[in-house]
DNA sequence: CTTGACATTAACGCTGCGTAAAGGTTTAGA
DNA sequence: TCTAAACCTTTACGCAGCGTTAATGTCAAG
């Protein structure tokens, strides 16, 4: 049986490219080349490239193979012990450099939350230096110094998920307190489901919780300019309506 | 602090080679280029290099090193992800490929140890053939079938180390019986051990051993032309030094 | 002014092919 | 018999990351 380039490629799975290249660097010469300069394989051919393609899947270099199979006195087992030392260490240097990549990782991913933890901590730093400032006096002359204290306390133990869903509450009042405000009733489902709302925010910031405080801070909301601002930014009379919203909700209104 | 190329080889400890290239494709470029055309880096791509360098040292390509550093927006921990994830497949494939060529060589091995095996067993055969052809007969005659056929068993049933001790044996006490040959003395030291060793030797080869089998092989060694040829090679007298040695340490002596 | 130690660009080489490009040969069908 | 498709050929660039000449220009010291 006798074999052109494509043939032997199709029989053995490898392109034309890499026939012609074996025959460049020696390693698999056709039988013959015929009239026309095509090359012509025999039986012999595909035996050795059999080998050569056996051995190139182990990771033997073209080079070595070509040693092994031209030499029939070079031992194809010393070859493949020499071969596996080289891989061998090849791993060795891989799980070394793995070992490393991973310790960067991890160091980068500590820094981060480090960093992470840190902003957050000199953030709510600020945050309590800022309440103090606001409203520390007049919250003070109010509930006393302990209640603060406390207040503060608790800010300064949470967590970023605690802050971060005490955030995301204060944002769904908003909107809630905004729909509610449509409906112009202080009394109804909605505006009544704010002022609950607005009881489990506080929750996240005060120590205990009372009826009686949660109404002054309502009525605060609208005597506190700062306070009515913030409410009022999007639709003035907000401020009022959450205040009406909680006294109800409490039921202290006088 | 400015630097030229070398330099800045020196202090990063890589080639100008290396710097140059890195110009060439535009991961590192000199901070100016002085009026004859020499690359001036400054304090800045110093700084630069030490982190292409960590980059390599874990294995990531240019390309992606140049990535990573010149564009801020780029995660470098995200693209060390993915270079890991790249390393563990590259060690998962290492990994098969050690285990095909510890299989490949284990079988190699295993044909070699059995083409090794077969070819001992054949030899073992060949000597179990050609002493009954040699000596079959008259030890038959003397001894009995049954011993004979004991011994060949015994034969049969010796592994290579065995067969390579009793060789080694072997040649002990030709070297030990030429000494002993120049002292001219069968009772000496060294004949008495030539002939001990000797019984040594026949324990290989004969199932059980006796005093008179032994003298009787002795004075075998002297009647027979082959054991005395092979005795008497080197020094002719030997065979019969070894025969009164023998006979002297079985204590059988007429 | 020379020498030696620097600098420059341009170029090939290594591995194992993939991928054109430019052209000749064979084969099958109209 | 002619043509088109399917072969075949050689030549050569490209890939990654530099090492290594080669040919040539520049600078500081003696």
């Amino acid at each position: 049986m006798e074999y052109t380039v494509q043939k032997l490629a199709k029989l053995a799975g490898v392109s034309t490219r890499t026939l012609r290249y074996y025959d460049e660097i020696g390693i698999l010469k056709p039988a013959r080349i015929n009239s026309s300069g095509y090359r012509i394989y025999g039986q012999a051919e595909v035996d050795k490239l059999q080998q050569i393609l056996f051995y190139r899947e182990l990771g033997v270099s073209l080079a070595d193979i070509k040693e092994i199979i031209n030499s029939p006195s070079f031992n194809p087992a010393d070859a493949l012990r020499e071969h596996h030392k080289k891989l061998l260490k090849k791993r060795k240097q891989l799980d070394l450099l793995i070992a490393n990549v991973e310790k960067t990782i991890n160091s980068i991913e500590g820094r981060i939350k480090m960093t992470d933890k840190e902003k957050f901590e000199g953030f709510k730093q600020e945050i309590i230096a800022e309440n103090e400032k606001k409203f520390g006096r007049e919250i003070r002359k109010k509930y006393g110094d302990k209640a603060i204290d406390r207040s503060n306390e608790k800010l300064r133990k949470m967590t970023r998920e605690q802050y971060n869903a005490a955030e995301n509450l204060a944002k769904q009042i908003m909107e809630i307190l905004a729909e509610a405000f449509k409906t112009g009733d202080p009394a109804g489902d909605l505006a009544q489901k704010a002022a609950e709302l607005h009881k489990q925010w506080l929750t996240y910031y005060w120590p205990e919780y009372s009826k009686e405080a949660h109404a002054g801070l309502a009525q605060m909301y609208v005597d506190d300019e700062r306070f009515k601002a913030y409410y009022d930014k999007e639709q003035p009379g907000t401020a009022a309506f959450l205040r009406d919203a909680i006294l109800i909700y409490t039921g202290l209104q006088k």
